[in-house]
DNA sequence: CGAGGTTTCGGAAACGTTTCCGGGAAACGT
DNA sequence: ACGTTTCCCGGAAACGTTTCCGAAACCTCG
């Protein structure tokens, strides 16, 4: 058996200077026929091209970006919360078409909600001098962003609002919508609304809370009810459970986050109550049609989200980067499967 | 307010060569304090640090990696099907945490199971000289795989067999674990099952037919019961509903991948069918187990085969990528959830 | 037909780093 | 004290490309 290495490493990489050689032209002249530029003969663009076969030449884009006087790597950053993470993925396959529409390559990277993590991804992926940067903020590296934002590149932030000078935002109304989702369960007759809700240093945790309030509209909520600081379906599904236990049980729950809501549903269902307690969640998420009942949500578009994000972020690689911070809204819409219709039973 | 790129600007770059003057040593050492080598004087060393510090130096790893001998840039590519696909995130999600030990960053792509794009993707990913590569291959672009293998880039090849020099591969015992549903559902008495597959063009898809043929032990199957070359949800629910219309309809179904599960399913719920038509789907999706019945499945485990292709691939990067090819395989599970204890009805 | 302008091309510098190499100082042995 | 080895260090070459610049060739027009 041939060993691979040596053979590749036998054959020295050709190179420019190569094609320039068989070609019978000056290695600028290539350059300028590999980039596409015009002036150049066309019997030489011919002869470059051919020559460039022959040989089997391939463009060293590391060397190209580093002396090109744009120093762009056709390369932008993606730092998710968590790519496996069904609302990550759908915003990365938004970003991930968008990009590749432009030629661009996407570096991913999770951030698992970890500030100190979310500084290192930023940090090495900036050191790769990627062309731009979309995060979804832990919050507690907005310093660094910030400083990556001095140090010329763009940079959008995603789901989570943060105000910093000229980046751009894409977040969803998570106040309207929950508050809209907990009106309907008031206006259907509830009178004790639970309330899930993840880590409070999530701005959209804040704000799904606020209008988890919000919607109770001077209505007392029974502090009881209310948990947050939940990291995972099973910290919820346990929560439910222990609210539903004590003397004055909710007829209805507000889950502001898919994994939560999963949660709750695994804890209704233990305890035979899906079909009896009301439930909304915020975020859809895959199959919430297909359990029964079905589970009613405040949907969210990822892709929609990651879409927006991706263009932000192309247009100021593309040109104009010195133009004032933008903050897009995107709406969500709610999503009636059942559980949310479920009437009060006393 | 402050235009952050003409500030960027006009402060040039801070290169090792200004850190050389501010510390007063020679370009050769910074470079050598930076890559933490031996054989610096102690106050050298420091006062290279120092000075780095304060003039805010930054590592510029594409000039780095341009000349550094091994030419290794840091990164590895991943080539997906679809990154919103929970098979393909689980599995990225492995290849990140892996890859992250060893300081390395991942550029992802999906190939949506077109080789052509899949083709596209692996020159751009070369191109930007990637130190290995891990491929969901769509079995089309074998031919580029090889080349990238002969160019000396290590690849691993996941999900899919395919058999290269020097690639390694790691995959799932598709065929015994789709024969060992079939046979279930026949112990259990079912002489008509139905079978859901992908297209046949992919490797699994061909494994779980031959598995399904493999656990009729003889036994005639209908030809009327097989639907293959289904390609999404919709199709695979259409095709159920077209099979149990049939004069002679299947009392269980196998589907042999996880968006054909849940067409099934749905097909199955509309027609109230979910607890007297049994149902195994291959490979597992989240809430599986919510759903009523539970939907039996043979579960691989994604995080696993990544976390393996993710060290196959870091060692030959490390080392030794002079030996042969490995082809690891990994078991299935069988989880029963009820969908596939449903006995036959007549 | 010649002056002036435009186009096309190649040599050489530059991008920011790593690595090669050679020189000087220190350490060692005799 | 002197030759030899070892150790640090800095200058310069190199990585593969893009871009600057000047030379040559080609037009255009009075």
């Amino acid at each position: 058996m041939t060993l691979i290495p040596n053979e590749a490493r036998r054959r020295r990489k050709v190179t420019m200077r190569d094609v320039a050689d068989r070609a019978g032209v000056g290695l600028a002249t290539v350059s300028r026929v590999i980039n596409g530029k015009s002036g150049v003969a066309a019997d030489l663009v011919e002869r470059v091209h051919e020559a460039a076969r022959d040989l089997g030449y391939r463009h060293d884009l590391t060397a190209s970006s580093l002396r090109r006087a744009d120093r762009r790597t056709g390369t932008i950053a993606l730092v998710l919360e968590d790519v496996a993470n069904p609302f990550s993925s759908a915003l990365h396959r938004a970003v991930e078409d968008t990009a590749h529409a432009e030629n661009l390559l996407v570096l991913t990277g999770s951030s698992d909600e970890n500030p100190e993590r979310e500084r290192e991804l930023i940090d090495t992926f900036t050191l790769r001098r990627v062309d731009g940067l979309i995060v979804i903020p832990t919050g507690g590296a907005d310093t660094e962003l910030a400083a990556v934002r001095r140090q010329g590149t763009p940079v959008v932030c995603v789901d989570r609002l943060v105000e910093l000078d000229q980046v751009d935002t894409v977040t969803v109304d998570n106040r309207t919508g929950a508050r809209a989702a907990v009106q309907r369960l008031l206006d259907l007759g509830h009178r004790r609304v639970a309330f899930l809700g993840d880590m409070a240093s999530i701005w959209t945790a804040r704000e799904r809370y606020a209008g988890y309030l919000e919607g109770h509209a001077g209505r007392r909520v029974d502090e009881r009810l209310v948990r947050r600081e939940i990291r995972s379906a099973d910290a919820a599904e346990h929560a439910i459970r222990e609210i539903l236990d004590g003397d004055e049980p909710p007829t209805a729950v507000f889950a502001a986050q898919n994994l939560l809501t999963i949660g709750a549903v695994r804890a209704l269902q233990r305890l035979g109550l899906q079909d009896r307690v009301a439930l909304i969640g915020f975020d859809d998420f895959p199959l919430a049609d297909m359990l029964s009942p079905g589970v009613s949500v405040v949907a969210q578009d990822p892709a929609e989200i990651g879409l927006i994000a991706a263009r932000l972020l192309l247009g100021r690689i593309a040109d104009d980067d010195d133009r004032p911070a933008r903050h897009v809204v995107v709406p969500t819409t709610y999503v009636a499967r059942g559980s949310g219709e479920i009437p009060p039973t006393d």
